[in-house]
DNA sequence: TCTGGGGTCCTAGGACCC
DNA sequence: TCTGGGGTCCTAGGACCC
């Protein structure tokens, strides 16, 4: 890197993303309060879909599903600022919030809707900015260290160009903080949201990182902020004052050593431009909780399709896995895993339920359960070419598998 | 009528091999 | 007969993130 270039990285976080993108479709429902969540589709979403041939925009706001009409289970994705007011926040529960805000505007999650504005806004910034990393539906990491107007003003140029082509593109709004490494921006692009641009420099840390509490570092959680409580430590500042040492002890060599360098604003990861998925998987929370016996056909049922729909995710996306797991959530919330891995790396749905069939043998199934999901890990890309032909020697191997299985004289199913 | 769904990464113990 | 590592793979659980 030529000495006249600094390491710019910038974050950007769309503002209220789902709700942004459902206010684009009813902005009838501007400032009222709203929230997103429960995926199931209750009778009261017929009504959207009822809206004839008039245009979303003029549904009345009278026709729109109520919080205080959902039975069921379910969280809230999203609370638009008016329903945060009623005390409702995100994660909390749909029954819950109903209490607080009966009158609040639900909808549903469309997924698929919110990932056409994703795809939309990412293909924006990789038109100006081309080495970008996906950090999810809503946000992304960009380098900005060799792109044109990337060093001007900090970044600040760029920045505001991409947040100015993404708004007239998509009418969407978003934040972004540019700074030295991945670490700063993130937290640089909360400083003024909605809608802002934080450009951080390197020896603004203790001026503007350091006042902040540790729990605004991206990977320092609940847990870990607790025990930063109790040992005295609140800020990012107080973090950096402690020995590496100490850390070390409290936390564990890897753990602390990184604890450390955050404080002190040092990250070295790349934007990392590609990656492969490690696992793919299914799960579900039932409508009511479930026994393995009292309710073995239902649960069944939906065993064989979680199993299918992880066979499909992966057979569309192309890869195959070796490593097949279960989860299961008690009525207490309590959850266990179990998954075993086989030679062959398989795709198929029938050898996955045989699998997963057997991991949930040793699994205790006296209690009741809440929720059930399908894993398959140790992914490998399949060849796209041979991937659904019958001279693929994976095919071969998987039906050389379902074979082995067979024999194995299939011990009755518990499901 | 609390507490979603889809991921990644880390730890720690045991098996097994050299 | 006892003793010592290191390395890799597998499994289960947990923290964390979006």
């Amino acid at each position: 890197m030529p000495p006249s270039l600094i390491r710019r990285i910038a974050h950007l976080d769309m503002d209220a993303f789902y709700a942004s993108v459902e206010l684009l479709r009813y902005p009838q429902l501007k400032g009222l309060p709203m929230v997103i969540g429960g995926e199931r589709r209750t009778a009261d979403n017929a009504l959207l879909q009822a809206h004839g041939d008039r245009p979303l925009s003029q549904i009345a706001i009278t026709e729109f599903p109520r919080l205080g009409d959902y039975t069921g289970r379910g969280v809230i994705t999203t609370a638009t600022y008016p329903a945060r007011q009623f005390g409702i926040g995100s994660a909390m529960g749909l029954m819950k919030a109903a209490k607080l805000c009966p009158q609040a505007i639900l909808l549903p999650v469309d997924f698929p809707e919110y990932r056409r504005y994703s795809r939309a806004f990412k293909d924006i910034i990789l038109d100006i900015a081309p080495l970008m990393e996906d950090r999810g539906v809503d946000e992304v990491y960009i380098d900005f260290t060799h792109v044109p107007g990337g060093q001007r003003d900090g970044g600040r140029v760029l920045a505001r160009l991409i947040q100015k082509t993404i708004f007239q593109q998509t009418g969407l709004t978003c934040s972004i903080g540019v700074a030295p490494n991945k670490l700063l921006a993130k937290m640089a692009s909360e400083f003024n949201k909605p809608n802002g641009i934080a450009i951080l420099l390197e020896d603004e840390l203790q001026q503007r990182i350091w006042p902040l509490a540790c729990r605004k570092i991206n990977g320092i959680g609940p847990k870990t902020d607790e025990k930063l409580h109790t040992l005295g430590v609140q800020t990012i500042g107080e973090l950096a004052q402690r020995d590496v040492d100490w850390l070390m002890d409290h936390f564990g060599q890897k753990t602390g050593s990184w604890l450390f360098a955050a404080a002190h604003g040092r990250d070295d990861r790349p934007v990392v431009l590609e990656s492969e998925p490690v696992s793919i998987s299914r799960e579900t929370t039932f409508d009511r909780d479930l026994h393995a016996v009292r309710d073995k056909a239902e649960l069944g049922v939906i065993f064989t399709r979680l199993c299918q729909q992880v066979a499909d995710d992966l057979q569309r996306k192309g890869y195959a896995g070796k490593t097949i797991g279960i989860k299961l959530r008690y009525d207490d919330f309590k959850s266990v895993t179990r998954d075993q891995t086989i030679q062959d790396y398989i795709n198929d749905a029938a050898i996955i339920r045989q699998m997963a069939g057997q991991c949930l043998k040793r699994v205790p199934l006296q209690q009741r359960l809440r929720l059930l999901g399908v894993r398959v890990g140790s992914l490998k890309k399949i060849d796209e070419d041979t991937g659904h032909g019958p001279q693929n020697p994976l095919v071969l191997n998987q039906n050389e598998a379902r074979e082995t299985i067979n024999t194995i004289a299939i011990e009755q199913q518990l499901f």
